[in-house]
DNA sequence: GTTTTGATTGAATGATCAATCCAGTTGGAA
DNA sequence: TTCCAACTGGATTGATCATTCAATCAAAAC
């Protein structure tokens, strides 16, 4: 049995944006991938613009499922759920050497119109994104100096690990991805081991030899 | 007196690609923006993809004098200059409200196609680059803990920028840069004053704490 | 059993795309 | 003065673009 003529454009579109994007694939293209005709695509979405819109929703909603699930599987402590994440786009970018990272931040940088309509879902994404990692920090509260924004610190896994896409992708080389999540590990090892958490003493110590 | 037609077609088309990205600016758009005729244009270069490739290069080629030198007015300290670079990605922003970051970096998340001349220049910018903050490190250099990899921190510095900067157009808020560069600064004065270049005393303190 | 509804078909549309072609112009070397 | 190669103008090409639309179909609703 086949999959509904809504469900394969939207799916099918996520596939060939991801692979050529969003402006480099053609309607023709996405009628010829999905086996889709183009009075039915029109049917259902007034025009390419709102295929988009739809796969960023998809995306979206289906960021527990797709994403944080899988990279979870068996582990329980929150830092490590970061980093797991983090770990879940290094095999992304493995397995298409090095083709393809975040779908979504692709688009994000691709799009150049203010478009509101699409540019609310990608905010909604990254959202989403940040909203799960930052539930880990929360989750790791007491491990993390006092009165330390987490949803802030959360906002910059997030702006590492995209950053860290372009880079490895430009590169053809996941090492560049790899560098920088390990500073970022440095980063989180100096806030949960070292200042400004620093146990009191320590502190004191510090200030006494500078 | 008017500029060469080769260098109008070069700097208007850095202009268009950053305001509407690569695939969406027209020979057309360009031709006209340009004053130039189709003839002349085809004439220097074998097509649309080689103004790419020459855009790429100017931006390259540009990186001291376009970017680095007013970035570096007057700021002499080493870690500072690295700063003061953000600091005009951040100007940048807030002077399109947000809609413009790093061009080259739109540009390597648009370039899907595997193509190597392209690649080999988004490359080579985001060396020269990250070379540009390599010397400010070297000059850091007895700041720094040692043994610790400087081309790797630069290379970091530079994810942190991609990634702040893709996430500052997408939410239209230059704080979402501000917030990421704060965390970098918080990085940078963790290597520079704190653990592991941390004076021996306090580090015994805080073992003795552990 | 007739009507209504929404999904589907695929040829056709006009706009726009990158690229071509070549006659005309220019500026400097011979 | 001649000549030639470099450059320019701009109409034109065929391909491809997103989109439209009248016609057909199946099945639910009345």
């Amino acid at each position: 049995m086949r999959h509904p003529t809504h469900y394969r454009v939207v799916s099918t579109a996520m596939q060939l944006f991801r692979e050529k994007g969003y402006g480099s694939t053609s309607v023709a293209d996405l009628l010829k991938a999905a086996d889709v005709n183009s009075g039915s695509l029109y049917n259902f979405f007034p025009g390419k613009r709102e295929v988009l819109v739809a796969v960023l929703e998809a995306y979206r909603s289906g960021v527990g499922e797709t994403l944080l699930e899988p990279a979870w599987q068996g582990v329980s402590d929150p830092i490590d759920k970061i980093f797991s994440l983090l770990a879940r786009y290094r095999h992304l970018l493995v397995e298409t050497d090095c083709l393809y990272g975040c779908p979504v931040g692709s688009l994000a940088l691709e799009i150049h119109e203010p478009d509101p309509p699409v540019r609310e879902r990608l905010a909604a994404y990254f959202l989403a994104w940040t909203d799960a990692v930052h539930e880990c920090l929360i989750e790791a509260d007491s491990r993390l100096p006092d009165a330390f924004d987490r949803l802030g610190l959360a906002e910059f896994v997030l702006t590492t690990m995209e950053g860290a896409v372009m880079q490895a992708r430009t590169f053809r080389d996941v090492a560049c991805f790899d560098r920088a999540v390990q500073h970022l590990r440095n980063y989180f090892d100096f806030l949960l081991h070292g200042r400004p958490g620093l146990p009191l003493h320590v502190r004191e110590a510090l200030n006494a030899g500078a």
